[in-house]
DNA sequence: ACATAATCGAGACGGTACGTCCCGTCTTGTG
DNA sequence: CACAAGACGGGACGTACCGTCTCGATTATGT
């Protein structure tokens, strides 16, 4: 997952000749160690407020031991946000029921905005979309989208069934769907949508994407 | 709009006697040409590269002069991005026709979203607003709520003309119409709400809170 | 006194034509309060630690004031300087008795040298000779001379009179009767000599400057 | 004789770890280098028109090296005019002529005084005495004191050989041997004592302290 | 067993920019 | 005019990180 291309152990599966390069191996500990500690300072103060020699003293390593890795702070910083995605599994069941999915998908993400980690990074990440386009690219491919595909599967099903309408640009529907939410936690910090708003939400989008009757 | 603690024009009413700080005034032409450089090196090279040093250098101004009216780089971005905005009319009409007003309403919404300076200076507060709370509440109290009253205001005299349902949170239902728009804006920077889509938003949100027959 | 040449009021004594200059006439108080606030300053912190800004706060005057009087730090404190020398008067009798008049001179100097003023400025300005040459140079004249004139006055009479050998060189007698008090003061901050080690010293150089029978 | 807290050669004995500090060890070079430029930009310029910055600049090297080794720009010019007097050997024989050894110590002493770096370096001590005793303290053990304990053994030689009085003071003589010397270099910095005084001075103490037949 | 070689923590290095403090000058309104 | 107040261009201060570079010590492999 590494930037710089280097070949972490384990990676490469079942090569033919091992070929095991000489001198002491990299410890896994450390790629770990700096992981945590980007993302811990990430958390607190954004990419303006890490230091690459405060990330190595809280990891307890070495400046070099970090560069060695990573070629600079952004790639640093991105392969950082990018282990966040395996971790925030989408937790909205699959009823079937299109309604019940939608709510429960809506309120998983409710639930992850107020999450530490994920409410705080997601406004330091816009803020600095322009200072640093790449990070913020990368956490929309690993981080957002995985969540989005869910729902945007939802919708397409529901094309298909005939229980909405079959002109729908999803990708704007999901906007619709989450945009409140989002925007409520990001402009409005004090001001939290409750789960009765979410359910106001999907019936709101609900009565506006069903097929006509 | 400076976020500094300068008194504000017309803030005072009929004070009884002005009362003129001492001294020799400030320069307002030190202002124009810091504020002019600090947009130069922004076109330039974006916020990462503008360095405190260079604005001075650029504007012919020393750096106290610049500290003496914005405490830190980030207080004169956010300033110097605000005079670009220029007026801050909400240039929406008052037709009557609440679907008509609504969606002029967004489609001002979207339109200054798109510029530059306004999508740059939004992500900008949002990641202050953990470490300088009184500038993003001055942003909300100058910048955002004025607008959003205009939209409230419809929203009430639909409620009392019975056009729209009596419950109405229109402070939430304000927030789910610009939610989507505010959400492209900020997440998806490369994909802007089109004036249709705006109309889209806004019959489906006026499907779900219309009086029911 | 002051080295700009601006005539102070008073300074002329007698002139043919007064021709007052037109305007608001100097304040005296404000030279007062200048020099006053100079010499706190050069006492507690030295030329170094003296910064115009602060004199005018403490003077209670604006720093315009001061330029209006002295063209720059340097003769501010060299004029400041030369008003010590006349407050502190030689306060040794003239008894005739050389050995007397000489001991009391000495311990004159020894007691002025423990003086806060004195023994905090002496340091102060031969720390900071090669800095500031004319102000050390002009101290040695307005301060320092004029003590040293009255000794080398009672040396001559010492000649003249037989007492003294005549081939002495009175400016060098001097700097042997103040050297080790100096010396003792600068260098060696915590053992001032005492008046027993004044008696001591004059009777050491008296003995070897004495005419030989 | 760096007046930071280095740890000196030598001063630990057998230390049976030596315990090496980790990490990239100092340069030498840069230690030289800064010195050297130092120097140059005190004979072009004097203590006044010394920048830290130029410093740096013409050693070719960063502000933060010099500020990791010396913390302000005093220590540092103390340090590059220390290393200027070389040897600080006490260059006066040992003949075990009273007369002789105190006039070579106390030529000695003029000699010394009388270079460039030499009379620079004392006043500056001085008046850093009140703001750092710490400094001045090490100057008076490394420099001083090791200087006059050979002319306080020679007169406690001269005491117990019969030349010498029994009840003398050998502090305080020295100072009176010294204070001259001294009192010339520090306030009267154009009037050097010359070789003659030197013996003059000599003449008139050992008389004082001589015992009587 | 032992040299080889890449790793590790630590921290010095040349730089760049930071935000602060003064300098000596200039510009206000009020005596 | 002089005065207090204080803004102005400029320059140096001492600090914080950047990304690179040595150090001595550690840790596997390939002989």
């Amino acid at each position: 997952m590494t930037t710089t291309g280097a070949t972490l152990p384990g990676a490469a599966g079942a090569a033919p000749i091992p070929h095991r390069s000489p001198g002491r191996p990299r410890d896994a500990r450390c790629d770990q160690a700096i992981i945590q500690a980007t993302l811990d300072m990430l958390a607190e103060g954004g990419i303006a407020g890490l230091s690459m020699e405060a990330v190595a003293s809280r990891a307890g390593v070495g400046k070099a031991t970090i560069y060695r890795r990573w070629s600079s702070k952004e790639t640093l910083v991105v392969d950082a946000l990018a282990t966040l995605s395996g971790s925030d599994e989408v937790d909205a069941p699959d009823t079937g029921v299109l309604r019940d999915d939608l709510i429960a998908w809506v309120d998983s993400a409710r639930r992850k905005s107020w999450n530490t980690q994920w409410g705080r990074i997601l406004p330091r990440m816009l803020a600095e979309k322009d200072t640093h386009p790449e990070a913020m690219s990368l956490y929309w491919q690993r981080v957002i989208r995985p969540r989005r595909e869910r729902v945007e599967e939802m919708l397409r099903r529901g094309m298909e069934s005939g229980e909405l309408r079959e002109d729908l640009d999803v990708d704007f529907v999901a906007d619709i769907l989450l945009g409140p939410v989002t925007y409520r936690q990001l402009v409005r910090h004090a001001r939290a949508v409750s789960p009765e708003q979410v359910v106001q939400v999907v019936d709101l989008v609900l009565e506006g994407i069903r097929r006509r009757p």
